[in-house]
DNA sequence: TATAATGTTTGAAC
DNA sequence: AGTTCAAACATTAT
C-alpha cells in the first residue's frame, strides 16, 4: 500500500475519533488499547497512525495487508480487530507497532504531506550521486509515500530510464522529478478514489508503450532490486532529456497541480506523533 | 496453477 | 564494528 492509499484511510477512519475502543481481538494481542479513545488518525507515509491516549498505534501494511470496516473476511483471521461501539475494525497481514514514546516524524518528507518541502528533497536528491533513480524515488527518507507503482509510473511520465544515476541527471530533470513524484501521487489518489487507478496506470504491468508503442521491459533494477517496468525505446539509459519537453509538461504549472495544492485534504500536522 | 509482488525488518554473512 | 544481503512474512493478482 502506497502513500495515497493511506489518506484514503485516514479518510475512512475519520467516523471513530472520539469513539472508545471496547473490545480488542486478534493475534496482535494488545489488550492495552481497550478502553482507550482514538483521539487522531494519520499517516507519515506508508505508516498508518492512530493516537490513543498515550501512545500510538503504529500500522505498516507492507505488500499485502489490507483493512476493512464492519466487513470481516471470511477465512481469514484478522492480526487485530477493534469494536468501536457497534463497528468493528479488522487489520489484516499487516505490521502492527505500539509506540509508547511519542516518535519523531518529519512530514517534510511525505509527499502527500501539506508540510511536503520540494527544496528538501531537491537538496537530498543530489547526496549519493551514485545512487539509481528507481532507487531514490522509493527512498522513504527522501519521499515517503512513494512505492513501486508511484516509481514507475512517474519515470515513464518523465522519459527517464530507472537505471540512471542521479550523477546523470540535469538541473531541470531533477525539479521535474521532485515535482512529479508530488503531483503524480496525488493523481494517484484521484484516480484511485475513482476506481481508476488499474486503468489509468501507464507503464506498470504493461506490455506495450502508449506512446511508441515499443515493448515494455521488466527488469530488477538496483540496490534494492525492486521491479522495474519502463519503455526501451522512450527511457533510454543514456539520453539528453529534451528540456523543453519538461518545461512543457512538468516545469509549467498545470491546472491539474494547482487544484491540488490550493487545498489538503489532510489536517496540518506537527513533527511529531501526539503522545 | 504457479509465480510475482502497491514492502520492510531482521539477522546472518562479510 | 559497520555494511550488505537474502530470507521471512502473507495473500492477492496475474
Amino acid at each position: 500500500m502506497e502513500g495515497p492509499s493511506l489518506i484514503i484511510a485516514t479518510e475512512e477512519f475519520a467516523p471513530f475519533l472520539g469513539r472508545k475502543v471496547s473490545c480488542v481481538y486478534g493475534s496482535a494481542n494488545l489488550p492495552s488499547l481497550k478502553g482507550l479513545t482514538l483521539e487522531s488518525v494519520s499517516s507519515w507515509g506508508k505508516h498508518f497512525l492512530l493516537g490513543f491516549t498515550g501512545l500510538t498505534l503504529r500500522v505498516h501494511f507492507l505488500l499485502s495487508g489490507s483493512y476493512r470496516i464492519n466487513q470481516r473476511r471470511e477465512n481469514r483471521e484478522p492480526k487485530l480487530e477493534l469494536k468501536i461501539g457497534k463497528d468493528r475494525i479488522y487489520f489484516y497481514s499487516c505490521s502492527i507497532r505500539i509506540l509508547e514514546k511519542p516518535e519523531v516524524y518529519d512530514w517534510s518528507v511525505d509527499v502527500m504531506s501539506s508540510s511536503w518541502d520540494p527544496k528538501k528533497a531537491l537538496k537530498a536528491i543530489s547526496l549519493d550521486r551514485d545512487e539509481m533513480v528507481a532507487d531514490l524515488l522509493m527512498s522513504q527518507k527522501i519521499f515517503a509515500g512513494i512505492g513501486n507503482i508511484i516509481k514507475n509510473e512517474v519515470l515513464y511520465n518523465l522519459r527517464i530510464h530507472p537505471e540512471t544515476r542521479i550523477r546523470d541527471l540535469g538541473a531541470k530533470e531533477k525539479i521535474a522529478l521532485v515535482k512529479e513524484a508530488h503531483d503524480y501521487s496525488w493523481q494517484f489518489l484521484e484516480w484511485k478514489k475513482k476506481g481508476e487507478l488499474k486503468r489509468n496506470l501507464k507503464i506498470f504491468r504493461r506490455r506495450q508503450c502508449q506512446r511508441c508503442l515499443a515493448p515494455i521491459v521488466r527488469e530488477v533494477t538496483g540496490r534494492l532490486k525492486r521491479v522495474s517496468w519502463y519503455c526501451e525505446l522512450c527511457q533510454q539509459p543514456v539520453q539528453t532529456i529534451d528540456s523543453n519537453f519538461l518545461i512543457e509538461h512538468f516545469l509549467k504549472p498545470k491546472a491539474r497541480s494547482k487544484k491540488l495544492r490550493k487545498k489538503s485534504l489532510r489536517p496540518q500536522q506537527g513533527d511529531k506523533v501526539k503522545p
